[in-house]
RNA sequence: GGCGCCGUACCCAAGUGGCUAAGGGAAAGGUUUGCAAAACCUUCAUUCUCCGGUUCGAAUCCGGACGGCGCCUCCA
């Protein structure tokens, strides 16, 4: 299915071509290993997750490459601090960034560079662009040469005349050269090159893992916002430097940020982060994915504690309107059925039908998650008006049957992916520590209350009811008898 | 100093030239209920930070002001 998505390169909305018929290749810059992945990193693992299963979902042959910075100054600064091995440390947190991943649901890269592991092809680069005359060596360290890229800007809409210039390094000519390599310092890991021993620069090895994993033009290059200068700029430098002027990525994608409430980006180096482990202590991976997907992926999202369980009980809203759709009976003609039931049961069928393809709609200009969202909440209200209708429990199977395949076409972009029981045991595993009570004190409770009830002692059973109020338990009667009970979110 | 982004109801948020300004939450009233909860219904922006301009027509385009941010140094 063809799309539309925002180049930052010409800085509109473009439609997608891409260079193989069906296939589109997918480079995200990763992270750099040295802590916890926190909550802003997991708005960009979780954008470009859901834009990778929507592609797939929609018959795209999509090649997905994310890769690890393993070693770099603040891995090894961390490393010299606790007195470990920088490669161990590095090691240390890509097994937890996994964890954190598999725990957000979000499906494996199908290539995960990492720069310790990709050292021959980084210097083997670094050879072309000393050879083209853009780069130099100077005292066992090698530089990109900016003033040999006349192109040098266009992705960031820079001048390099007016960047702010860092402080002279020794054998830096310009002020806006990058390291490609740099000089081992003692105590530091090093491996052997053509200008001795030492290490990548930050930013050749994405064009390098790139090149590898899919070529020397990308379709798609993703990555943060706040990635776009220097760290992309300069990968086009070196990547179209080294390929004698071929495009190294056709569409730059970048997510927005994640900023603390009081405006501020979240950041490590900022202290104020929320790891993604411990958010995913107290709520489901799919809530937290909701509230970045309420957003659309390039707007800045202001994170706020207090917008989490709305988005939990927006979750809960969606799965408990697929249950009552499947609890739905009965079988025959569904228009025929919507004529007899009247205007309710007429616009559950009609806007389950029209679901897939509005989503689609949504997505296909500019990925916007937030517009095909609103058509889910639309349909699950009509599901839900439906169910107020006598008939509905019998007759309404077949109405709500596009309305469960809408539901499910969910998962594409990675909601509503588990079944309701293990949704809700989630939720109650997740938040009932919070509130300081068990799962069985909460039955008993509500065991006693069923005594009550009765014997119809109403004050004795709403003095319960009100007990475990206070404690954030919602108590349902159901009609049938059954009583079933819900964190108040 | 340079390059950008954003400002839509009480809160979150879509909409970027023209049909009723999506959707979620909160709030108020109602249906339902032993009481509740959930669900549903109704109400909730003649208006899109402000001021000019372009246009038959603008939240949407242009200019300016004010306010909030990002990048230029490591950052998803």
């Amino acid at each position: 299915m063809d799309f539309r998505i925002y180049n930052t390169r010409t800085r509109s909305v473009e439609a997608f071509a891409p260079q193989v018929a069906g296939r589109v290749g997918l480079y995200v810059c990763g992270m750099t290993v040295y802590d916890d992945a926190h909550i802003g990193h997991a708005r960009a693992m979780v954008v470009f997750d859901t834009f990778v299963r929507w592609l797939r979902a929609t018959g795209w042959n999509a090649r997905f490459v994310r890769n690890f910075t393993d070693v770099d100054d603040k891995i090894i600064r961390r490393a010299t601090e606790l007195g470990e091995d920088p490669a161990a440390l590095a090691q240390r947190y890509i097994d937890r960034f996994h964890e954190d991943m598999l725990a957000l649901g979000l499906a494996a890269p199908d290539a995960e560079p990492r720069v310790t592991s990709s050292i021959g092809t980084i210097v083997r680069l670094i050879e072309r662009l000393v050879e083209r005359g853009h780069a130099y060596a100077a005292e066992g360290s090698v530089w990109f040469d900016v003033a040999s890229f006349d192109r040098y800007g266009a992705l960031s809409n820079q001048q390099p005349s007016e960047l702010r210039s860092e402080d002279p390094q020794a054998g830096k000519r310009g002020g806006a050269d990058f390291a490609l390599w740099k000089a081992v310092k003692p105590g530091e890991p090093s491996w052997e090159s053509p200008w001795g021993p030492g290490r990548p620069g930050w930013h050749v090895e994405c064009s390098a893992m790139a090149e590898q994993e899919l070529g020397e033009t990308i379709d798609i290059h993703g990555g943060g916002l706040d990635l776009v200068f220097p760290h992309h700029e300069n990968e086009v430098a070196q990547s179209e430097c080294a390929h004698g002027g071929a495009t190294y990525a056709r569409y730059w994608m970048h997510n927005g940020l994640l900023t603390m409430s009081s405006g501020q980006k979240m950041g490590k180096s900022l202290g104020n982060a929320v790891t993604i482990r411990a958010l995913l202590e107290t709520y489901p991976a799919e809530a937290l994915r909701l509230y970045y997907l309420q957003t659309h992926y390039r707007s800045p999202l202001p994170f706020d504690e207090a917008a989490l369980p709305d988005a939990l009980g927006m979750l809960a809203r969606l799965y408990e309107a697929r249950e009552v759709a499947e609890k739905m009976g009965g079988e025959g003609d569904p228009d025929g059925i919507a004529r007899a039931l009247g205007a309710d049961a007429l616009e559950v069928l009609t806007l389950g039908r029209a679901f897939r393809a509005g989503m689609d709609e949504a997505l296909r200009e500019d990925f916007n998650t937030s517009r095909a969202l609103g058509l889910a909440f639309e349909l699950a209200r009509a599901v839900n008006r439906l169910s107020n209708h006598p008939k509905s429990k019998k007759l309404g199977g077949p109405l709500v049957a596009p309305a469960l395949e809408a539901l499910a076409s969910l998962a594409d972009i990675g909601l509503l992916t588990l079944d309701t029981a293990t949704f809700q045991a989630e939720i109650k595993a997740k938040r009932l520590p919070m509130l300081g009570v068990t799962a069985a004190q909460v039955e008993e409770l509500i065991a006693a209350r069923a005594q009550a009830r009765r014997d119809k002692e109403w004050a004795k059973a709403d003095a319960i009811r009100d007990e475990l109020e206070a404690k954030r338990i919602a108590v349902m009667d159901r009609p049938d008898g059954a009583t079933e009970w819900r964190i108040r979110l």
